[in-house]
DNA sequence: ATTATTTTTGCGGTTTCCCGCAATAAAATA
DNA sequence: TATTTTATTGCGGGAAACCGCAAAAATAAT
């Protein structure tokens, strides 16, 4: 007997989920929902599923968060992401935690049922890999001239969109002040802040700091549930006030 | 013989949609659809419908935008809103741009099918205004000790978010620059950004003007698609590049 | 081991931001 | 109209941020 865990809180694509499963060829004689991370979580405890398959976005905690978590007990459970987006956020975050015996998949919502319903077929049963190709895209999406972001850049980035200044970030992260306006400077030439030529003589049109943030945030560099779990990162690692 | 047009992405949820329009006993002969907001307009253009239902969120064109053009040529078609979120941005961007002559309706996608029908026939129907009491918390909904903000408070905080400078702000706003700075000393204030006594005698740990927007962002005063929507605004007040 | 390449760091100077104090100007209220 | 309240502006100083230049340190490549 073998049961599977969906994950997602609108009640309309957890129907359109469970008939896409039972569907599969699976055999899958128990299905079990959960509409939020925490939940999920408790759920594989209790019921050690065959598989989970699950929405990015949900309340209270992020599909990627939801998943460490998981495969923190359980490093071998595949794993289907079902998402909205492609978001560059959410593409780094979950390769950063996908262990090398786990198998997964990433489809994007914009997929047919067929194709939804092949690709569980293929994460589930052959344990394969399953990564629609508009994501691997965007696994080394290069931004308008430049390559993808660096890790330190990246956290950078997080770090100033958390609206931290400068000294805070460089007693963070263990770098000197300057050090940390260098990665910042590297940061703002790959995202094109610093070609405007400023045609008329007047002052600078943007704050380069805040621009960064605008232009990450505009071109899903870093979205609203990433700034959230950065900001839950961030208080965790200094003070210990929930 | 009357026509409605339903606006949205998800094809599940426009499926669903559909169901319920059909159970609400509207005299509906005709029903079309749309998938984004352009098209939507087009749409409404060529058909006239008697009402339509939207959702807000929706690539290319947020359906705030949508309704505006709609009510440009029709300042009294009746629109029912059902969105996901109860972003305070979306509520803002609605109130601000109703004519005092329409109906319409704000429903959350977490209502039930009972209470989106129920509410469809109080719109479409009865020409009531129906919005769902958790939105309508929101519309004056108090951040931290203070009220909302005003709107120049508002649109600072979107200049902000957008990157511009003090001096690029006061240009486009006609003011000086020492009352943007004003403004924004307000703005802070009321997010709550200068209450945290430094304990420590170190160094600010936050820059306020990137952490009002990292609050604005999680508290949802603000989210992606006005930062968008601000962008364009921005664009076409100054340089007319697209 | 040696040579490239990248990162980190320091110095110094300019610009921008942050904000208290206080005088107008404007708007709301009595 | 008189009075309160609120918003705008100027002044001024201290704190961050921005950034070019260039040396030292750490990494990667040959």
């Amino acid at each position: 007997m073998s049961t599977f865990l969906i994950v997602e809180d609108d009640s309309l694509h957890r129907n359109f989920l469970r008939e896409v499963i039972i569907a599969s060829d699976l055999e899958c004689t128990q299905l079990i929902e959960a509409a939020d991370g925490e939940e999920a979580i408790r759920l594989v405890h209790e019921y050690a599923p065959k598989g989970v398959i699950m929405d990015l976005q949900m309340p209270k905690m992020t599909g990627v968060q939801a998943a460490k978590a998981i495969w923190a007990e359980n490093p071998s459970m595949p794993i289907v992401f079902w998402s909205n987006y492609d978001d560059e956020a959410y593409v780094r975050g979950i390769t950063k935690i996908v262990p090398p015996c786990a198998t997964y998949g990433y489809i994007l919502k914009t997929s047919s049922k067929e194709r939804l319903r092949r690709s569980i077929q293929c994460v589930f049963l052959e344990g394969q890999n399953v990564i629609d190709r508009e994501i691997r895209g965007v696994q080394q999406r290069s931004l308008g001239r430049s390559e993808g972001l660096t890790e330190s850049e990246y956290e950078a980035l997080l770090d100033i969109t958390l609206g931290l200044t400068d000294q805070a970030i460089a007693d963070r992260r263990k770098i000197s002040l300057r050090s940390v306006q260098g990665r910042l400077q590297q940061l703002y030439g790959k995202l094109g802040l610093i070609e405007m030529p400023l045609l008329n003589g007047g002052a600078a049109e943007f704050n380069s700091r805040t621009r960064a943030v605008a232009v990450a945030l505009m071109s899903r560099l870093i979205n609203e549930k990433s700034i959230e779990s950065a900001e839950l990162d961030y208080r965790r690692s200094t003070g210990k006030e929930s």
